[in-house]
DNA sequence: ATAAGATATGTTATAGCGTGACATTATGAA
DNA sequence: TTCATAATGTCACGCTATAACATATCTTAT
């Protein structure tokens, strides 16, 4: 009854690390046989690397100052599509930005967005979309895709703020 | 227990019409000491008027036609900032547009978005935003805005999908 | 009634987000 | 190799949003 918040604590789940998330990246990539090409990986990682979720013209600012060439936004949104459609990705509706998917919560996670330090965490959301799911249906509406994102103060910048002032 | 969907079924809640709406929105102004000019209550009207959510410029499109003068999208943003201050209207995140708000729900009601016509329905939204609450304080988190979206199919486009085929 | 200050709106410029169309390069199969 | 397909590069454009400053309108006190 009680929901099982459960935060995720970090980024991505299995684990914490890139190389997590790029093996499960792998996974998912082969499973429907897309290819996990260089600059796909790349694009991934520049968002499993941060903790706020990045705009596709930052993604590729940052891409094209590692890679040592310009890397124009339009490739990069027509890799956010496909990661997006792997699950791999997930796109922050109020921030017009993206951060990675939660696999082990529901499709769609509930996002807590710090306006603190800007962080992004997905935690358990299938409570929400079973009171969303009831709602469609008493209104007689077919539900395609949900957005369910916080704004709010983190734990860490609210005690800080407490300290600070 | 069981979520009293009961869909507003309209734009607004105080009856359907333009006057209700503007009934409403000079209370609300009064209170807050704020002037419903002519040209705020003008924005405001284009959006009630509309069963979908309208984005700024065309807004500022329709209204400079309607004037008869050019309408700066600027100046329909500053009006759209403080109508939503008013609690009057509402951002629709994942369209990047505005809806009058539903103020008989909860603060942010939840919005049904259909695909096929475009029409935005704000239902109750309680229930949803109390399973956030929840999750939100397990993760120590402090919320301050909830964004709660549903895109999908409404009834009518449902039924008429399932006649054309 | 008028001058001074505040509020509201107009104007111009600019930055960020997203997509479409087409060219070029890589990849894979016959 | 050759052809087809998929991936990336390139250029161009439109929509969204905000910043900075100018003008107009409305208050309030004198």
């Amino acid at each position: 009854m009680e929901p099982a918040a459960t935060p995720s604590r970090n980024v991505s789940d299995p684990g914490d690390g890139w190389e997590q998330v790029r093996e499960y990246a792998r996974q998912r990539c082969d499973q429907r046989s897309v290819k996990l090409t260089s600059f796909r990986e790349a694009v991934l990682r520049q968002i499993a690397l941060s903790k706020q979720p990045r705009g596709a013209y930052d993604i590729a600012t940052r891409l094209g100052a590692e890679l040592g060439k310009r890397v124009a936004p339009n490739s990069v949104y027509r890799v956010l599509d496909l990661l997006i459609e792997c699950g791999l990705v997930q796109r922050v509706e109020s921030k017009q930005a993206y951060c990675l998917a939660a696999p082990q919560f529901s499709k769609n996670a509930l996002l807590l967005m710090c306006e603190g330090c800007g962080a992004v965490e997905p935690v358990d959301g299938s409570a929400i979309e079973d009171a969303m799911r009831q709602q469609a249906k008493a209104a007689h509406f077919r539900p395609l895709r949900k957005v369910i994102e916080i704004t709010g103060i983190c734990e860490a910048c609210d005690a800080a703020q407490a300290r600070d002032g």
